[in-house]
DNA sequence: TCTATATATGAAATTTTATTTCTTTCGTTG
DNA sequence: CAACGAAAGAAATAAAATTTCATATATAGA
C-alpha cells in the first residue's frame, strides 16, 4: 500500500472490508469534513460500530492509528476543498449542467486517488522491466479488453514489442510462448477472473514477469502478481463489479506510456514513423 | 474558533508569546512536518518545555486543543507542499513524484476542459436519439478503436443495441445496413480520417443520424456530422496527432453512459443479467 | 441437522495521551 | 527584603485510543 491516502485506500479495498468496516468507510466518504473533528468514540457511534472496530479499521488501512488517519484525512479534505470539487453522486437528466459537474468531480477524484496510490519506487521497477522486456503482453477479459488493446497500441508506438488480443484462447496461447525475458500486464478490476488467473499461472510457469493492474489489492490476481499497481475506482452510484469505470486503469497505462516516452530516446522517431504510415488516410 | 492559520498566528503574535511558548513556536516553525506526528509530551520534550505549556499554547493560539492545532498544521503543511510543486508539463524519470503530479494535473485539466465543452441542450438531443435508436454503431479507426469498443460494450449493457468492430471493412459494411432509425457515433481525434469520412457519407446516404466525437470542431468529419461533441485534448508535451490521449473521448462516452443509465429504468436489470452471465469466470 | 471451528464484532479493561490543577520559581515593586 | 504576580513545570485528573476478552454469527464437517 502507498504511503497514505485514506480516500484512495477506501476506494480500492472497499470490497475487502468487513461489514462493520464498510459502515465506517461509508461514513467517512460521506462526511469527510466532519470526521476530521471527531474522536474514535464519536465516529464509532456515528457509524453504528464500536471503538474497537474503528481503531482496527485505521490499522487495517495502513495507518499508525486513528490520529494518523485523521491527519491524512485533513490533508485530503483540504486538497479537495482547494480544488473546490464538491463531489456529489447525484446524476439527474433534468439538471444536466449540475450532473456534468458531478460526473467530472467524481472522475477527477477517481484519478487523483489512483495517482496517489502509485508508489514511485514500484513504478520505477516496473518501468525498468518494461523497457528491457523482449515482449510485453497486455491481457484482459470482458470489458477491459479495450484498455489492454489501447495499451498494446501505445507501447508498440514507442518501439516496445507488444501483443494483445480480443480472443481469450489467443491471449493464453500467446502467454504460453512467453519466457523469462518477457512481461505480461494483466488488467482486471475485480482481480478475480479465473481465466486471467490461469493466464498468470501460465506466465509464472514460463518465468515471465507478471504485472497486475487491479482495483482490488488483495484479490487472487493481486496475490499472483510479481508487481502490483492498484487503482482507486470509486463507483458509488453503482455497486456491482461490472460497473467499474475503465478510466483509472487507462490512466495508469497512459502514465506508464508517458514516462517511457520521455526516457526512451528513440521513442519520438518510432512514433513519427508510425504517424507517417497512417497519413494516407488523412485529409490534407 | 480554529478557522485560523497556526503558522500565521505564530508569525503575527510571536512577540506576545512567553519565553517557553516562543520555544514551542520556534520548534513548530522549524519542524512543521514532524510535529504533525507528535504527541503533546513529545513536542514538550523536543521544545524543552512542558506538557502544560504546550497545551496552554494551543489554547492561546485560539485552538480547541492540541489535536485541533495539529489538524490545522497538517492542512497547512499539505498546502505548502502543494504550492511548492508547481505544475508544469515536465515529465522526468528522475523525479517521479513531481512527474506524476504533472501528469495528473494535465489529465485533470483535459477532462475539465472537455466537460466544459459539452452543451447541455446538444447533449440532451443526443441522449434522446440514442435512447430511441434501433441500432447504434460505434465507429473509429486506428488507436481509437478501443474507445469505440468500450462504448459499444457499455451501451449494450444498458440494453441499447450496439455494434462496433476492429476491422475497417466490417465497420463500413455494417454502416451500409443502417437506416433512418439508426445512429452512428464516430470517434476521431483529428476528424480528418478519409475512411471515417466515407463511413459518415454512407451513413448519411442511408439516413442514419451521425454523431461525431472529435477534437477538431472544424474538421471534415465535424462538418459531416448531424450532432457534434468536441473534446479538449491538449497534448502539450507532444505535438503530433498520434499522440492524442484517448481519455477525453472515453470521458464523453462514460458521461453519455451514466446519463443514459440514470434515465433508463430497465438499465439496472440489463446490467445485472449481464453480470450474472459472467459470474462463472469469477472466483468466490 | 447438529456440532465444532473460525471469525467478526462490541463491551470492558488497559494504556496512552491531553488537560487541568497545584506548586514552585523568579522577577518586580513598595 | 518581604509580598505580590505571573510564568512554567510536576503531578493529578480527565479524555481518548487501543487492546483484550467474551459473544454472536457464519461456515464446514460429521
Amino acid at each position: 500500500m502507498n504511503s497514505q491516502s485514506i480516500l484512495g485506500i477506501i476506494c480500492s479495498s472497499y470490497e475487502q472490508f468487513f461489514d462493520a468496516e464498510k459502515k465506517i468507510a461509508d461514513f467517512i466518504m460521506e462526511n469527510k469534513k466532519a470526521v476530521v473533528d471527531m474522536t474514535v468514540a464519536q465516529l464509532a457511534k456515528a457509524s453504528c460500530t464500536s471503538d474497537a472496530t474503528v481503531s482496527r479499521f485505521c490499522r487495517r488501512c495502513g495507518f499508525k492509528g486513528f490520529q494518523s488517519l485523521k491527519m491524512d484525512l485533513a490533508k485530503e479534505v483540504m486538497e479537495e476543498e482547494r480544488d473546490s470539487l464538491q463531489v456529489s453522486n447525484e446524476i439527474d437528466r433534468r439538471n444536466l449542467p449540475q450532473s456534468l459537474q458531478n460526473i467530472l468531480a467524481n472522475k477527477t477524484a477517481e484519478m487523483t486517488a489512483t495517482m496517489g496510490m502509485l508508489e514511485p519506487d514500484n513504478l520505477e521497477t516496473i518501468l525498468r522491466i518494461l523497457e528491457h522486456a523482449r515482449l510485453i503482453q497486455f491481457a484482459a477479459v470482458g470489458n477491459t479488453i479495450p484498455v489492454a488493446m489501447d495499451g498494446a497500441f501505445k507501447f508498440n508506438q514507442l518501439g516496445l514489442c507488444c501483443i494483445s488480443g480480443t480472443i481469450w484462447e489467443g491471449q493464453i496461447a500467446a502467454t504460453y510462448n512467453l519466457g523469462p525475458m518477457d512481461a505480461v500486464i494483466i488488467i482486471s478490476n475485480s482481480g478475480t477472473s479465473k481465466r486471467l488467473l490461469s493466464l498468470a499461472q501460465g506466465a509464472h510457469e514460463n518465468g515471465a514477469r507478471i504485472i497486475v493492474i487491479t482495483n482490488n489489492g488483495s484479490s487472487p490476481l493481486a496475490l499472483a502478481s510479481d508487481y502490483l499497481i492498484i487503482t482507486a475506482t470509486r463507483e458509488k452510484l453503482l455497486t456491482g463489479d461490472f460497473w467499474f469505470s475503465r478510466i483509472p486503469a487507462m490512466m495508469v497505462i497512459e502514465t506508464l506510456y508517458l514516462l517511457l516516452f520521455v526516457s526512451k530516446e528513440d521513442a519520438k522517431s518510432h512514433i513519427r514513423r508510425h504517424e507517417d504510415s497512417i497519413r494516407q488516410d488523412k485529409l490534407t
